[in-house]
DNA sequence: GTGCAAACAATCGTATACAATTTGATCATA
DNA sequence: TATGATCAAATTGTATACGATTGTTTGCAC
């Protein structure tokens, strides 16, 4: 019985939507080790609700990248391979300049104020102590990759970088290594920077540069932690 | 009923990815026009399984956008509003250079041959007439975008493809003019080209104009066909 | 004839039941 | 003891059953 500890209580009326984000939350915060078997039943149980329910979350968690589901055999907390963390490393290079220029056209002073607001906060989180703030904090450096791409005001866009970000997450959990995010919290201010001073291509070339930094920072070799799967390409 | 049916008809081992993927393609293809009602039981009973099945795939196709449903009143098949065509078509031209440049890299002779191949046979069903032909060719139209997707050997990035494309299928049949694609096949082969000749700016300026083209094709004042629901905002 | 309300029908939302498959354990045998 | 086969327990795959919600029709009052 090795199911995590999501919040449980007795709650009423929770529907798949619910679920989905729970779970989805409790793998970007990483209370949610990747690999954990996460069985219907067991789910099911923690939310008071049918499988069901639980099944439709996890498919579409599936759909997201955030689980596997094998046939016959349970759904499992995504395990990314080095090779799909390049990938999900190399669309982000590709797209994200693209969204901050699409997101400038949009922004206003207000625009800009939300994303310093968010940057405050982070760097806050930064200064504390303790796993909850530095969960938070991980979080809060999503947030603002997610918070440029809201400002793009497409939807699909936004849809396409939330499975980004979320699937980062998961990769840095499983392979980041220093207490990085130091100088990527200086990066984000600098790319709001040149925002402001109108510096489109410093701002694009200043977030390429951030994604390289991020990526960089992994230590992909394989074996690490419990993995043993893809070791054998399975 | 239900007597002991010897595994009926050439209809074996139907499961939620082929039910998904029939509907998929009866959508692209247009044999199912935006707006029709998918009941649950009815697809259930076309495809000789249950609502369970069913439900699946229809929750999935949500998720990519084909079809919306709405709680307690059930699935349609997606009537994307000119808002959201100008979306899709925004992203693509945001990716689709990127996915060039990205395919480029790892293009042989080999990969051109395909390419030029694929673009043959979107030029004989051109030459064709009848429905069905007209339905090929926009697939294979849309087939010349993923399969430059599929050469950038990165998953994530042909799943966003898939979707893009896809939902512009959908987008094309509710708002498309002329017959369009006599210049948008034209402007394939001078994609690759391009691509040929190493001139990979170009390629992505083609490209770019290419997906411009057909957005300008579109003519998406509101109560197109039949349509009234857009109109008032919903 | 019009307008409102209540019953009816149809469809979806969720839970449960049963079948199929996998997994792990037990036991026989060399 | 090591190996392999067989069986039992657990888990997923699919179907069905029942309650809830929505849309339509009917009937009554005005």
């Amino acid at each position: 019985m090795k199911t995590a500890a999501v919040p449980a209580d007795d709650q009423i009326d929770i529907s798949t939507q619910s679920i989905r984000d729970s779970i989805r939350d409790a793998i970007v915060d990483r209370r949610l080790a990747p690999g954990t078997k996460l069985s219907e039943a067991d789910v099911g149980a923690l939310f008071n609700v049918s499988r069901t329910l639980v099944r439709a979350a996890l498919q579409a968690l599936a759909y997201e990248g955030l689980v596997n589901v094998e046939k016959n055999r349970g759904a499992f907390v995504a395990y990314p391979s080095p090779e799909e963390a390049r990938q999900i490393f190399a669309t982000r290079r590709l797209i994200e300049p693209g969204i901050l220029r699409e997101a400038a056209k949009h922004m206003g002073p207000s625009h800009l104020q939300h994303l310093r607001q968010l940057l405050m906060e982070e760097g806050r989180l930064m200064a504390e102590r303790g796993q909850t703030a530095r969960r938070a904090e991980i979080k809060a450096s999503g947030d603002f990759h997610l918070m440029l791409a809201s400002m793009t005001r497409n939807a699909v866009m936004q849809r396409f970088m939330d499975e980004l970000v979320a699937r980062s997450s998961l990769v840095i959990a499983l392979y980041g290594q220093s207490a990085i995010s130091s100088c990527g919290h200086q990066e984000h201010h600098d790319i709001v920077t040149a925002i402001e001073n109108g510096d489109l291509d410093r701002a694009c070339h200043l977030m390429i540069h951030h994604i390289d930094h991020i990526e960089a920072d992994l230590d992909m070799r394989e074996n690490k932690g419990s993995d043993l799967r893809e070791a054998f390409g399975l």
